[in-house]
DNA sequence: TATATTACCAACCAACCGGTCGGTTAAACC
DNA sequence: GGTTTAACCGACCGGTTGGTTGGTAATATA
């Protein structure tokens, strides 16, 4: 792999390989292979494979809401947050698209309560959450927003921002031929065009 | 179980484990418990263990696009089809989460080419690929909605139908308290309200 | 220089995996 | 009544899995 230090080498690889493959379908030594480390090592620096995968979650978890965190500090609430977060969500995925495949498959293994990992990391980034959600309120009581539910619109503006990264075999079969890097790039400016028309309130 | 035929017994079993843990978190053995049959009968009746992963697929992404097909029939091109399929769509998925779950965890496993059960089963579906794109293109062109890309918007539009089904544990973090049911029952008219504020060209 | 400590590894193990096999049962067919 | 056939099953097999062990080499500490 390169020369970073045996435990950071093992924690990419896992990273990589969950996220591509899926928790299961990897084995320790699949991950040793690919991190160039001896297979116990795993152990020495992680304990088991399920605390390497906990360990691989909260990382890559916690370097997503901060990043996003920085992009939308200081900008104001209602419309232009939304457009900061959307922005800020979609580039950070097109970047590290194997991150955004771990944390679906982490969010599709709990059905009715939060992956432990990520309720333990959330109370951290709390402001996120307030200024996704009450901002969307306060634009809402004056005003600038439709009379939208705030809850049901961050869910709507979630999907968009993830979806594609599970959805690309289905672009791939409504439009076999498609440049679906360059597609999946061009996202970010729809994803914002709908949600800018669809809730601004107009000037009756 | 019941007293379906073993065969069937099986085909149920395996779709609703695969779709709940993951293709490689469920032995054969599991699946031959809650299906109340000897494990060699999986074998008997589907050669292999992915051949029955593959049978579940094809079985349940046929009957969700039957339905679709079924209930967006007749219905006038444009916004009034976008609406059709959207309630079609999520009703569908709402009645049977496991398979939406199944059918992400499948499209998870392919990059940038279709998941084959589905590529060869779509063929036959083709028309609702068309409604909905192309019924979009020509809606713009009318003048009935705003100057989108169609592709982007059917993607927009899959998203939020689909998205939920993953992500109810991130609502869970966002409002711990929520009867996410509900929650879950009510997406459908709140991404219908955003679609066609989003989409509809106002009179200028 | 003697002694911990840290990082590392080849070899190993019990449990479980997907898959097979030889044989049984019972209804269908002649 | 005898035979074919489909449905079924307990017991088994080679290979792989997550995890362990006993030990080595190098560096830091005293």
């Amino acid at each position: 792999m390169d020369d970073k230090e045996t435990r950071v080498r093992i924690l990419d690889a896992a990273a990589h390989l969950f996220g591509e493959r899926g928790k299961d379908a990897v084995s320790t030594t699949d991950i040793a292979r690919e991190a160039e480390a001896n297979k116990a090592m795993i152990f020495y620096y992680f304990g088991s494979k399920e605390d390497l995968y906990q360990a691989a979650i909260r990382k890559w978890f916690t370097d997503m809401m901060g990043n996003i965190r920085d992009a939308v500090e200081g900008v104001e609430s209602g419309l232009p947050m939304i457009e900061a977060f959307v922005r800020a969500h979609t580039a950070y995925l097109i970047r590290r698209p194997a991150m955004a495949k771990l944390i679906v498959r982490e969010l599709l293994a709990y059905d009715f309560s939060p992956p432990p990992a990520m309720s333990e990391i959330m109370p951290a980034f709390n402001g996120i959450r307030l200024k996704l959600v009450e901002s969307l309120r306060a634009a809402v009581n004056r005003g600038e927003v439709r009379d939208v539910d705030p809850l049901q619109t961050t869910v709507n503006i979630i999907s968009m921002d993830v979806f594609v990264f599970v959805g690309k075999p289905i672009v791939k079969i409504i439009e076999p031929g498609i440049d679906i890097d360059r597609f999946v790039e061009e996202r970010v400016e729809h994803i914002i065009d709908l949600l800018m028309n669809g809730l601004r309130k107009r000037s009756e």
